[in-house]
RNA sequence: GGCGCCAUGGCCAAGUGGUAAGGCAAAGGUCUGCAACACCUCUAUCCCCAGUUCAAAUCUGGGUGGCGCCUCCA
């Protein structure tokens, strides 16, 4: 399995620090609002990696924080005449409820920085003894001169960041240089506060995941990921804090995502072309934009419109007719062996063919063509006909690819309330048509369809859903 | 100014040295009483120029166009 890695720039072979097990940590969102479409990337294509690793047999330890403790929180907390804790547990909340619509599985652990203190003030206070650190009025400061290889990751050069930085940013005297960063600030009136060593506040945004991913996973990970725009400066400091504290390599992979685009633009705040994914969840099914994001490799930036999102809704749409196809084909066969014609192995290519592109830096673009291959595949079978094990033998392979992509997954089906209903419904229509009486045919369809149910008439029988 | 990414058919998107996967859309057809689903057929020489090579979308150089990071940001 190869893997990108941003710190090389260069894929490479995945090595576990640990044979059998990946440790990965990712950067989750801060929570003040619902996650927007560009939060839904890195959920979705690293919730994809670690099926994939699980998939071939890994045990993934996979960590993801909250940021619960930012500007931005206490700013909506002002607003609403509120906590912060009540900001943060509401969108925390509401993240999960986005996850699981995405088919998110839930990270191994899910810190959040609040909970987190006693290890940060540590780990600060170590960077202090260390002389990677300094303390001014109250404010830490990490020393990136302390640290040779600061830069490293985003190829930056410390001394030409040092000139370029004061070129734009206003001179901090407290700073012994520009690129300096804050581990601990001082609270203001108002403010949530933790007490400390250095007076009470609370910590800076960058030391958090270095902590976090310490304490849950230990002082060497096997993958650190997050959006592009991490790379500098928030993973560049990580390794600053972790390296210079541990004295030892923070992470072997670091995995980028692309952006997701409007009109060709990152999307932001502030140009106001961003959405929620619960704004899209109004208008397509979350598994919709699950499977819009896999639709190109990872670190692409891929643009969101609705003709796109409109494109994936019919592709998904494919997918799950086969499935529905299939399930009705096993269900209505009768139980018989692998024909001569029959060969198995045509099944099999397919899963070899898959984890080829997923084997290559988890290539999903690739991944999902090969689903549609099967895909096509399999109707040409249940239209030819094949024997019920050999049917079996492709819903097995079916679910197997998509459930890595973690798409066209059953869910907990009730049993329709009207089912009796709709089954008589059927049968009387049969009825008619058997006997040429189209009309009366055709309005059983439509009283169906006012109801919400769509028929299909198949060889095997008639197929019914809602929807 | 520094660092980096990208440019493939109407749209999306793989492929990174041997004569262009897949999906969506459009069109025609088969199946069906009709419909839906499905299946079949059909659309590109890969931004431009030069070079390397027996051979390039794929390598090198130049150009054009688009984007990102360097400031909170997935």
């Amino acid at each position: 399995m190869k893997v990108y890695n941003t710190l090389t720039r260069k894929k490479e072979e995945f090595v576990p620090i640990e044979e059998g097990k990946v440790k990965m940590y990712v950067c989750g969102p801060t929570v003040y609002n619902y996650i927007h479409i560009g939060n839904a990337r890195p959920y979705v294509t690293f919730d994809t990696v670690r099926r994939y690793m699980e998939y071939k047999g890994y045990e993934v330890t996979y960590v993801q924080n909250f940021t619960d403790v930012d500007d931005k929180i206490i700013n909506k907390a002002n607003e609403e005449n509120t906590t912060m804790d009540v900001i943060s547990n509401r969108y925390i909340e509401e993240c999960f409820k986005d996850a699981d619509g995405l088919n998110v599985k839930r990270a191994t652990y899910h810190p959040r920085v609040t909970e987190e203190m006693d290890s940060i003030i540590e780990m600060i206070d170590g960077l202090i003894k260390g002389g990677h650190a300094y303390e001014n009025n109250g404010t830490v400061y990490f020393d990136t001169k302390s640290f040779p290889e600061y830069g490293k990751l985003s190829k930056k050069n410390l001394d030409e960041l040092i000139s370029g930085a004061s070129d734009r940013v206003s001179i901090d005297e407290a700073k012994k240089n520009p690129t300096d960063f804050v581990l601990w600030k001082p609270f203001k009136p108002g403010e949530p506060k933790w007490s400390s060593p250095w007076g009470e506040g609370r910590p800076g945004w960058h030391i958090e995941c270095s902590v976090m991913a310490k304490s849950y996973l230990g002082e060497t990970i096997d993958i650190h990921a997050g959006g592009e725009d991490l790379v500098f400066p928030h993973h560049e400091n990580e390794i600053a804090q972790s390296e210079a504290c541990n004295g030892k390599i923070f992470a072997k992979y670091w995995l980028h995502n692309g952006f997701i685009t409007v009109d060709n633009e990152k999307m932001s705040k502030s140009a106001g072309n961003f959405f929620t994914v619960r704004d899209i969840a109004a208008q397509f099914p979350y598994e919709v934009i699950r499977f819009f994001i896999l639709s190109g490799h990872y670190r692409s930036p891929i643009n969101f419109s609705r003709e796109l999102m409109e494109s994936s809704q019919n592709g998904l749409e494919r997918i799950k007719n086969c499935k529905k196809d299939l399930l009705y084909f096993i269900e209505n066969s009768e139980e018989t062996d692998i024909k001569e014609n029959e060969d198995v192995s045509e099944i099999e290519e397919f899963k070899i063919r898959f984890e080829e592109a997923m084997d290559d830096d988890f290539n999903t673009a690739d991944g999902v063509s090969v689903v549609y291959e099967l895909v096509r595949f399999i109707n040409i079978k249940i239209k030819e006909g094949m024997s019920k094990t050999f049917a079996n033998k492709c819903l097995d392979m079916f679910n197997t690819l998509t459930s890595i992509l973690g798409i066209a997954e059953d869910k907990e089906e009730e049993v329709d309330r009207d089912a009796a209903l709709i089954e008589e419904l059927i049968a009387k229509r049969s009825e008619a048509k058997k006997n040429k009486d189209f009309s009366t045919a055709d309005s059983i369809r439509s009283q169906l369809t006012d109801m919400g149910i769509t028929i299909k008439d198949t060889r095997q029988g008639v197929q019914w859903f809602r929807g």
